[in-house]
Parts: C-alpha cells; sequence; structure tokens
DNA sequence: CTGCGTGACTTTTTT
DNA sequence: AGTCACGCAG
C-alpha cells in the first residue's frame, strides 16, 4: 500500500513499533513524506485512533502542508485531529480549559508588536528607565525567561540591574493578566503549567495522546521539550524528526542540544538515518557534506545519492556587490534562455540588506521577482488598526488595542488627556475603558465619545455575520474615511476590503465541513477517558464566537509572506526563509567574510557553526544547478567595505567547484583556527589552470588605463588601505569600468575595479 | 495635534 | 544609505 514507495530507511521509520525514536533526516530524505505516513500507517493498522495522535510543527504551512498529505492518503477527516503548531495547540488547550489556566474564554494573543507596545506603556507607568532598560532588551528578558519556563521568582537575581528586569516581567505578567492578554511565549508557558498543575486535565490528554510525533524537533527551545516530556508522561510514544545540521534558530531560542538529549532519555538505541537525498546532484551534495564536515558534536550523517555528480558548483568572484548582482542576472537570462522557469530560479543571500542591489539589478532587467519576507497580511498597519477595533469590541478591557486607535484616526485625544486616563485606571485597577467614566465624566468629551463608538459597535454588530460585523466596523470607526482621504490610501483601502474577505473566508471555513462551533464530536469528548475533563473540541472556533476566534486566527497566522502560487517570478529570500524549499538553480551570494560568515558570529565557535549549517540549508536547497558568489567590496551601512572570500569557500573541495572567476589569495582563516594565511590550499599564489572569464565581465589586453586623474598600467606598485601593498598584473575595460588585476604581498591576487577601489600608486 | 528635523540603528525570524 | 522612532516647534 502506502509502504511501497517508501526506501528502507523510510519504511524501518514508518513502521517502527510505538516506541520513543529519533529520525535524523538529512535535508530532501522525505521527512515529511516519513512523517505523515507514519500517521497514516498507524491509523491504517490500527493501531492508534486519529484522536490518539499528536502531531506538531512550527509553522503553520508545515502543518497544513501535513493535514493535505495525510487526507491524500487516508480518507478522513482530518479537520478533527490535533495537528497543528506548538502555539496553534496550546490556544487551543486553554481556550477548552481557560478556567483552569485562569484565562477569560476570549483571552486575545499578543504579536510581537502589541507585546513591545505592552511593554513600553507599562515601563512609562512605572517609571522605568526606557536608558537603561531598553524595552526591546525588556520584550527580549521576558520571553527568554519564559522560553525556559521560568516565571519571575524562578529567574536568578543575581545583580540590581537583573533585579529591576524581574520587577519589570513581574508587573507585565500582572498587566497582561488584567487586560486577559497572552503573548506568543505565553501560550506555551500557560499550557505547560495548565497539565503540569492540573491532574484530571494533564492524566485525560496523557491517555489521549498515544502517539506525539515532533516535525523539525532541532528547532525546539527548552520549554517546548518540557512540554512534549509532560503530555508524552502517560507513556506515549514520541516520534521526532529532524536534522541537527539544519538547526539555525538558535539565536531565538531553539535548542539544539534537545536532540541529544532526547536520544539519551527517551530513544536510546533508536535512532533512524534518513541519508538518501532525493534533491540534488552530486557535487552539490558532497559540497554541503564536506562543508558541514567542518562541525563538531554532530549527531553524524552523511547525504548520499543515486542520481550521479551533475554539474560543479560554479563560483565567481566579482569585483563589486554590483557587478555581482549584474553577473547574475545575465546568468539568470541565460537560464532562462535555456528553458528554466522564473520560479525555480532562487537569489539566496545572509541578510536584507543585500537585497537591494539584487533586487535593483534584477528590476532593471525587466526580470519578473519576488522578495519573500517583509511585511505580512496581518502586520500591516491599517490591519492592525483594524484588528484593534475588533479586539476592543471583543473585550474594550484590551488597553494595548485601545492605546492604538484611541485616537486613530484623530479624533483630538492628546497625550495629557491620555495620561490622565492612564492615572485614573491605576488608581481604580482598572482597564482605560472602565477608567473613562472616572476622568472627563461628561458624556460630551472626546474620549466619553470613543468609548461610546466601541459600545456602539458592539451593540450594532452584535447580530450580524462576521465579515459584515468587519465592515460595519470600518466604516463606523472612520478607518475608512481616514485612508480615503489619504493621499497613499488606496492600497491600505485595499487591504481593508482584503480584511473582509479574510472574514469572509474564516467564517465559511468554519461552516464549510459543518461542525458548527462548540459542538463536541463523540470521539473527542472522550469522558471515558478521564471523567469530568471535556476535552477540547475540535473545531478552529473552539466554542468562541467568530469574531473571538477570526481574532486569535490572526494573530496566530500572520499570513503569507510568500510568492503567491502561479506567478512565476525569480526567488528572492534571506538563507533562513529557504529552509524547506527547494530549487533547480539556486544562487547564494555574498560569500564573504564577514558577511557569510557573518562577522557578529565569528567570535563564538557555536556561532560560527550556525553560519555554516546556514551555509549547509543554502547548499542543499539546490537540484541541478548551484552558483556561489562573492564581491570585494561592498556598499554597506553607507560605506564601501572590502572583503575576503568566505573560509566556508575553502570548506568545499576542489572537485566540486569550478571557479569561473580568477580564484586567487590565501583563504582568510582557516577554519581550524589557525589564524591568517591558514586555510591556503596549496594555491597561494597560483591561479587555477582552467580559468574562465565571466562572460559579461569586461574584457581586452591592455597594459595601460587612465581612471579619473590616474594612470595605471602592468607591473605598477600599488598601495591598498585593507590588502597593502601589491603589484598590478594585468588590467582590462576601460574608464570608470576598468579592473586591474592585483598581486599583493600579503593577501595574494585580486581583481579589483578601478573605478570602485581607492588605490595609491606607489613610486619606484 | 501635527509636521518636520534629528539621531540612532542596521543578522537571521515563526508563532 | 535608508529607515524609523522620538522630540521639539508651529
Amino acid at each position: 500500500m502506502m509502504l511501497e514507495k517508501l526506501n528502507p530507511e523510510q519504511r524501518a521509520a514508518v513502521t517502527l513499533e510505538p516506541q520513543h525514536a529519533l529520525v535524523l533526516a538529512g535535508a530532501g530524505s522525505g521527512k515529511t513524506r516519513v512523517l505523515t505516513t507514519r500517521m497514516a500507517w498507524l491509523i491504517q493498522t490500527g493501531q492508534a485512533s486519529p484522536f490518539g495522535l499528536l502531531a506538531v510543527t512550527f509553522t503553520n504551512k508545515a502543518a497544513r502542508e501535513m493535514l493535505a498529505r495525510m487526507s491524500a492518503i487516508l480518507p478522513i477527516d482530518t479537520r478533527g485531529l490535533w495537528i497543528g503548531t506548538f502555539h496553534g495547540l496550546c490556544n487551543r488547550m486553554l481556550r477548552a480549559h481557560h478556567r483552569d489556566a485562569g484565562l477569560p474564554q476570549s483571552f486575545q494573543i499578543l504579536d510581537v508588536t502589541d507585546q513591545l507596545a505592552a511593554i513600553k506603556r507599562l515601563m512609562k507607568a512605572n517609571g522605568v528607565d526606557d536608558e537603561k532598560f531598553p524595552p526591546r532588551d525588556v520584550q527580549r528578558f521576558i520571553n527568554g525567561a519564559k522560553e525556559e519556563g521560568l516565571r519571575p521568582p524562578d529567574v536568578e537575581a543575581y545583580d540590581a540591574h537583573r533585579r529591576r528586569l524581574i520587577e519589570v516581567y513581574q508587573l507585565y505578567e500582572a498587566q497582561c493578566q488584567r487586560e486577559g492578554v497572552v503573548d506568543f511565549a505565553e501560550l506555551l508557558l500557560r499550557a505547560y503549567e495548565l497539565l503540569s498543575r492540573n491532574a484530571p486535565v494533564r492524566e485525560h490528554y496523557q491517555r489521549r495522546f498515544r502517539h506525539i510525533l515532533v516535525d523539525e524537533f532541532q528547532d525546539t527551545n527548552t520549554l517546548q521539550y518540557k512540554w512534549l516530556r509532560l503530555l508524552a508522561g502517560g507513556g506515549a510514544a514520541i516520534f521526532a524528526v529532524g536534522d541537527d545540521d539544519q538547526s539555525i534558530y538558535a539565536f531565538r531560542g531553539a535548542n539544539v542540544g534537545n536532540m541529544a538529549d532526547f536520544e539519551r532519555d527517551y530513544a536510546h538505541g533508536t535512532v533512524i538515518r534518513l541519508e538518501q537525498n532525493y534533491r540534488s546532484f552530486g557535487h552539490i551534495l558532497d559540497s554541503a557534506n564536506a562543508l558541514i564536515g567542518h562541525n563538531t558534536g554532530r549527531l553524524g550523517k552523511n547525504l548520499w545519492t543515486d542520481q550521479g555528480e551533475g554539474e560543479p558548483v560554479r563560483v565567481i568572484e566579482q569585483p563589486s556587490d554590483g557587478m555581482e548582482a549584474q553577473w547574475i542576472v545575465d546568468e539568470i537570462r541565460s537560464l532562462i534562455h535555456e528553458g528554466s522557469l522564473r520560479r525555480e530560479i532562487a537569489v539566496l543571500y545572509r541578510s536584507n540588506a543585500q537585497s537591494r542591489v539584487l533586487e535593483h539589478a534584477i528590476f532593471s532587467a525587466g526580470i519578473p521577482y519576488k522578495v519573500y519576507g517583509g511585511l505580512r497580511f496581518f502586520e500591516r498597519q491599517e490591519i492592525k488598526h483594524a484588528l484593534a477595533y475588533l479586539r476592543l469590541m471583543a473585550n474594550p478591557h484590551d488597553d494595548t488595542s485601545w492605546m492604538r486607535v484611541v485616537n486613530f484616526p484623530t479624533r483630538g485625544i492628546g497625550a495629557r488627556t491620555l495620561e490622565q486616563l492612564a492615572d485614573a485606571a491605576r488608581a481604580h485597577d482598572t482597564s482605560l475603558y472602565g477608567a473613562v467614566a472616572l476622568v472627563a465624566g461628561k458624556g460630551g468629551s472626546n474620549l466619553a465619545q470613543f468609548a461610546q463608538l466601541i459600545h456602539r459597535l458592539i451593540e450594532e454588530t452584535r447580530d450580524l455575520p462576521l465579515p459584515e460585523v468587519v465592515e460595519h466596523m470600518l466604516e463606523t470607526s472612520g478607518l475608512n474615511a481616514h485612508y480615503k482621504a489619504e493621499r497613499e490610501g488606496a492600497e491600505r483601502l485595499e487591504n481593508l476590503n482584503e480584511l473582509i474577505t479574510a472574514a469572509a473566508v474564516f467564517a465559511s471555513e468554519e461552516n464549510y465541513d459543518g461542525m458548527p462551533a462548540g459542538v463536541v464530536p463523540e470521539q473527542a469528548t472522550s469522558s471515558t477517558l478521564m471523567p469530568g475533563v471535556v476535552d477540547a473540541p475540535i473545531v478552529a472556533s473552539d466554542g468562541l464566537t467568530p469574531l473571538a476566534g477570526f481574532l486569535s486566527h490572526a494573530a496566530l497566522e500572520a499570513g503569507d509572506n510568500q510568492a503567491q502560487q502561479g506567478q512565476d517570478a525569480v526567488q528572492l529570500m534571506t538563507v533562513h526563509a529557504a529552509k524547506g524549499l527547494e530549487f533547480d538553480a539556486v544562487f547564494i551570494t555574498g560569500l564573504e567574510e564577514g558577511l557569510f560568515p557573518h562577522e557578529n558570529s565569528i567570535l563564538e565557535a557555536s556561532g560560527l557553526e550556525e553560519e555554516r549549517r546556514l551555509m549547509y540549508v543554502a547548499i542543499t536547497r539546490a537540484r541541478q544547478r548551484l552558483y556561489i558568489s562573492l564581491a570585494q567590496s561592498r556598499m554597506l551601512h553607507g560605506q564601501t567595505r572590502y572583503a575576503m572570500r568566505s573560509r566556508f569557500l575553502d570548506e568545499i573541495p576542489e572537485e566540486h567547484l569550478k571557479w569561473l572567476s580568477p580564484k586567487a589569495g590565501l583563504a582568510p582563516v582557516s577554519s581550524t583556527g589557525a589564524g591568517w594565511g591558514g586555510g591556503n590550499r596549496g594555491d597561494a599564489f597560483g591561479r587555477k589552470a582552467t580559468n574562465t572569464i565571466a562572460p559579461r565581465q569586461p574584457r581586452g589586453v591592455a597594459t595601460g588605463v587612465t581612471v579619473g586623474d590616474k594612470q595605471y598600467r602592468v607591473g605598477q606598485g600599488v598601495h591598498h588601505a585593507r590588502f597593502g601593498d601589491g603589484t598590478i598584473i594585468g588590467l582590462s575595460g576601460a574608464g570608470q569600468d576598468a579592473q586591474a588585476e592585483i598581486q599583493f604581498r600579503d593577501v595574494g591576487a585580486k581583481t579589483l575595479a578601478l573605478g570602485i577601489a581607492k588605490l595609491d600608486i606607489v613610486q619606484g
């Protein structure tokens, strides 16, 4: 049946006895297929009921894909399954047991922006010095603590500064509790505490879930791991799939160590390696293997393919970032000319700042492209405003939302008034909404009118279907009018209209396969499991009003930031954003020391290793063709910076690479940390015999050129601020485009654009 | 309250 | 370079 298409390792993983297991799934080894087939197999062989499974992912996209593949294999109603993101599943639990968790049923979810605003407001109200305690740092501190599972009393207070942070954390918690709001980390921590403190609820879920499946296990943080362990405490088998070599989110709390811990504590010997790669050709895969081999402490894994060597990885060094971009454009053109689909070509970069030049070049060339990342739908300013109104309608005591729109569109409510309101609210321990009556008192004040507006919105939309609620709010709040009047408001108006559509889609999906909100299907009620504990309903709305359901949907799924399907465009994105994707042709750009690996990470071994994993992820995105490029000079923060070739290039064996430009000079730093000049692999001053010059590079033999007021000729001595002394050994091009190949005494040969590089001519 | 000027920032980011 | 938040003057 469904096992036929699997290789032996995949099959072994899928058909494993119910026991803890760690599946080390390399890039392109069929990880998602194994995960979904495993679930289908458990169900089909009668070893598990669909309701006895819990599968958890990090992104909504991954969860959706899993559901889609599941329903393709098994004709069951996937809607009731506990398949979702950590946050989505915790949200579901908390809604169902909100009383036990100490939350109002319609608690609102703060995204990062809301959270920061809430922290700023709180700090102001309590006179916390925002110079000594930058709100962003406070936010990081609070989230960091929560992700470790720590409440304020649990955090170690080793100095005064730290003690103050803990106080702010404490105040923040009280504020959230008062307002009935919950941040992302709180969703997880609350759910964890609910399970650990409430025995009936815990035992209920422990008995229910016999199989827990985890995707991208290398990305779990400490709290997520604790949550999983708790859930599995009743004897459930954890099936964890991950790849330690693709752990690239340590900077936001992911703990790769969870994999080793899991193996030691649970999986013991049961580690299955998926090492056959179905994506890339040999040269690409071997490059990735060689590179990642420089990391220490890996769980160990070597990808292989039976697809053959394929083409070597093409590498080129260009004089500037602009020329790098231009070269990529030319190469993309010829790929398209050869019949490649644009959407099968990806241009990857380490940091977003690099996208500008690339975008500019691709745009100028008239090639359709799409940049991933940036603002997502529910994060747009106008959408956040609209959502704030909706949230106030669901809960007028949500001060964060109140502050966001109390004077937007402007209605003459200034900072002064709001300060008084905040004071009154604090004095009477109530929300801003609750304090309105205490302040101006008179019904005619702007403030009272705003409170009245919210009240009216609630009344007037009471019996309306969700999309009409949104529509009515947009009109009555004045948002529509505001953006209509604004010069650049057309797009925002469109987005607001889109919000009505989103609400309609959300509402229809609720009704679509039929389960009215609040109805608990029989299988899921399972009061037999734990008498007295009513299971979380399986419908997305979870018994909430449609509005509250929509709001939590909006918070948990910020919408696409990806290229729309069907549009054939070249894909531009950061390496991080590329994780999980694959393309026929991939360009990895900016392979320069300080950029990739990034300078902020090279001081620490762990940082450098994460950068290397990042490069590993980048390489393994490519199916057929891989290009790696670097630029000698690059505009960064307003000034031109010069960099040397990334050490990562020297960690890939020559046999897999094809240099399209002269490979010159020493490797910057040996990967073993031996220092300058270390990684030289025997070609210090030589150039490869197979040199080919990039097609578009200005060529032409010249013995002397004039650039600006300077004359250059072969054999001349020059000095460069960064590279030191050298001798011109070749010249090409003319005028501002002229390039010189220079043999530097200390750093080897480099090709520099004479119009860009600042060279001094050394006499004699 | 609004508009504009100044200064500080700038790795990666999902929920 | 470019963005963005904040502070001051109108």
